[in-house]
DNA sequence: ATTATATGAAAGAAAATTCTTATATATATA
DNA sequence: TATATATATAAGAATTTTCTTTCATATAAT
């Protein structure tokens, strides 16, 4: 149960990035695809996937069932998922609490 | 008002390293100052003194009025302010709303 | 005097992150 | 058949972050 503290820097090293968060707002604006995505923010399509690959991975988004999937074109939505992290001195002192190595 | 989300990230990247947050969990359990912080948590005094100042750059912690002030050797008593950030997909969208670049 | 406590900062090394470029595949439209 | 749409990944470059080492200063205790 120790990697709590793990899983909470991963998240945090995640969403301290501003493409990763202008990617979080566009999808919670509307669920779109990597590709229409990347066109709208104005960067490459590998940095786009990239990036997405990294916020499914940590759970912050997901793919969701488009309407009118199996309609030729292959394409896979993503919309953010509900998660909330919130950070006080006291919700880290929680989590990283000195015990385990002093 | 634009630099909202600059200081946002600036404010997650502070917070997603593990060492700086074990910082924080140190100060909320009691403040103490730079040298002693260093050696609880096992890392070379330079080390702590960069991430001490980083972080009261930031206004994530703060020097406080040590009680017995001017008794001979100088230390400076740290502690966490009151920070509080939340981060859900809406607040992430309500400060990273896609108007302005688009 | 020497050692331990205490602060501050800068230079450079080491490590991690971020981004670009290139490659490969496949469908729909003009 | 070219072009635009769409996905996926890997290699390497560029940048940023993190950490160590070194230096300089000062007080208290042994």
């Amino acid at each position: 149960m120790r990697d709590e503290r793990q899983e909470l820097v991963q998240t945090l090293k995640a969403l301290a990035n501003p493409l990763r968060l202008r990617i979080i707002a566009s999808l919670a604006e509307e669920p779109k695809h990597a590709y229409a995505l990347a066109k709208e923010l104005g960067v490459s399509y590998p940095l786009a996937h990239l990036h997405l690959k990294g916020l499914r991975k940590l759970g912050l988004i997901r793919e969701i069932d488009h309407e009118g999937a199996d309609e030729g074109r292959p394409t896979r939505t993503y919309a953010p998922t509900e998660f909330e992290v919130t950070l006080t001195p006291e919700t880290i002192h929680d989590v990283f609490l000195n015990r385990g190595e002093g």
